[in-house]
RNA sequence: GGUGGGGUACCGAAGUGGCCAACCGGGACAGACUGUAAAUCUGUUGUCAUACGACUUCGUAGGUUCGAAUCCUACCCCCACCA
């Protein structure tokens, strides 16, 4: 096996991160591994509890991909026994527990959306119930051992907590310790993570030392805001596009970020060339109306996730539907008999536009219904006698409603 | 083991016998403005009912009362402090 030379690697390894700790150290394996032909051992777990992927997650895929590309050895860490104790990472509570059949199944969907960025036939996936579940008590001790409640409580959220009188399960110290357990367990040169799990992955490296093993490197990834800027993308906060959104939503979810976003996405979520890069940077800067370099954004994410023509159905679509206010082609159609005296407001509700007919109501009051091109306010509206006619409600929620 | 605090709608948080379908804030939704940006303004945010109104909701189950989120009893759950 062959690598390209350490610096030409370094320089593919850094773009984007928040930190290599310590990055000596990875130069040296680099090096070593560059020396003896053998792949370093690039270590990212992934949590099966939340089995939805969004660019959140892309980013450190992405960050692994890399590694793959210079001939490193990935290795995806399944957390199914983890995930039965649950991550207290920004965590007030406790998360409900899984059991390990689950956890599997969304081990397996967690591969189909990754491969969409990594490169599934030269990976390793490992689940950490393998070694972890086998785990004596008196093991368990002597790991506990390793570490203490002090050096526990320099991790930022649960010094926090611990300040506020919050409470913090004994459980959620063997966390760090276990996710460690598997540093050891595949000897990890590098683990990935966001900046949130900067904590635990050091835990490793202490571990990795205990049971006497080269300490990985930790490289951490800034954590991506959600379209909302300000939180970090999370599917509990609704701020999310999904891998598996479909290419109309990606783009236009995408071109619905702050303008304040559009540059860390082109960073972390594309791969852009730099000098590309700076091109936009100077045109925001020069005042340029930065929807612009959003929808190039937006396009470049859908091709990442689909494809250059699905990019530009997502872009046609958009315009159609958001921009030109118009119905889309593929609208949902609502069939019901000719002489039907139905009212326009049961018909929404039987439809699942609406959640009940008291929002139904409540959306006509405010003008957010309409009937092609009329508004529609009085809630006993029949649905008209023509054969068709096109209902909209709110901004994109349409239907199509067929006499026959 | 002891002491104290607490469980209210999506979240946070008021309310401690009738004026409570429940203040307020956040979020969300809708409208105006726009670039599905930000900021701003307005409105909505339990279900059913055209409406009058009816019904269900304040940890759970009972009870007191003309009337309870509010009082009583039992139960469940959470949290902190002291040992």
């Amino acid at each position: 096996m062959t690598f390209p030379p350490v610096n030409e690697q370094i320089d593919h390894i850094r773009r984007g991160t928040a930190e290599i700790l310590p990055e000596d150290e990875l130069l040296r394996k680099l090096e070593r591994s560059r020396a003896s032909g053998t792949p370093l051992n690039i270590k990212l777990g992934c949590d099966p509890s939340r089995p939805d992927l969004h660019l959140g997650h892309a980013v450190v895929l992405r960050k692994l991909r890399h590694f793959q590309d210079l001939g490193h050895q990935a290795i995806l860490i399944v957390g199914d026994f983890t995930g039965m104790i649950g991550d207290p990472t920004g965590k007030s509570k406790t998360r409900p527990s899984l059991t390990l059949a689950q956890t599997r199944e969304h081990g397996r969907s967690y591969f189909e959306q990754a491969s969409k960025i990594l490169d599934l036939s030269r990976i390793s996936i490992r689940y950490n119930s393998d070694w972890l579940a086998p785990m004596t008590f008196e093991e368990v001790i002597k790991l506990a051992a390793c570490y203490t409640v002090a050096r526990m409580l320099e991790r930022d959220e649960f010094e926090k907590r611990y300040r506020k009188q919050e409470s913090i399960s004994i459980h959620e110290f063997l966390y760090p310790l276990a996710q460690a357990m598997d540093s050891v367990a595949i000897r990890s040169d590098v683990e990935l993570g966001g900046t949130d799990q900067k904590f635990n992955l050091l835990v490793g490296r202490e571990i990795q030392r205990e049971y006497g093993q080269d300490p990985q490197v930790i490289l951490t990834m800034p954590l991506l805001e959600g379209t909302d800027g300000v939180e970090k993308m999370s599917k509990s906060l609704d701020n999310y596009v999904a891998f598996n959104d479909t290419p109309e939503d990606m783009y236009g979810k995408t071109l619905s970020i702050p303008d304040t976003l559009i540059l860390p996405w082109f960073r972390l979520v594309t791969e852009v060339p730099p000098t590309r890069l700076l091109e936009i940077e100077a045109a925001l800067a020069r005042g340029d109306n930065p929807r612009d370099a959003k929808r190039e954004l937006a396009r470049c994410i859908v091709e990442e996730f689909y494809s250059e023509d699905e990019a530009s159905m997502a872009e046609e679509h958009f315009d159609r539907v958001i921009k030109n206010k118009m119905a889309p082609e593929d609208v949902a159609v609502f069939a019901l008999p000719r002489d039907s005296d139905m009212l326009l407001l049961d018909v929404l509700c039987e439809a699942g536009l609406v959640k009940s007919k008291g929002e139904g109501r409540r959306l006509m009051q405010q003008s957010a219904v309409s009937i092609g091109e009329t508004r529609i306010t009085d809630p006993l509206t029949p649905i008209p006698a023509d054969a068709e006619c096109i209902v909209k409600v709110g901004k994109r929620r349409f239907i199509k409603i067929v006499r026959d």
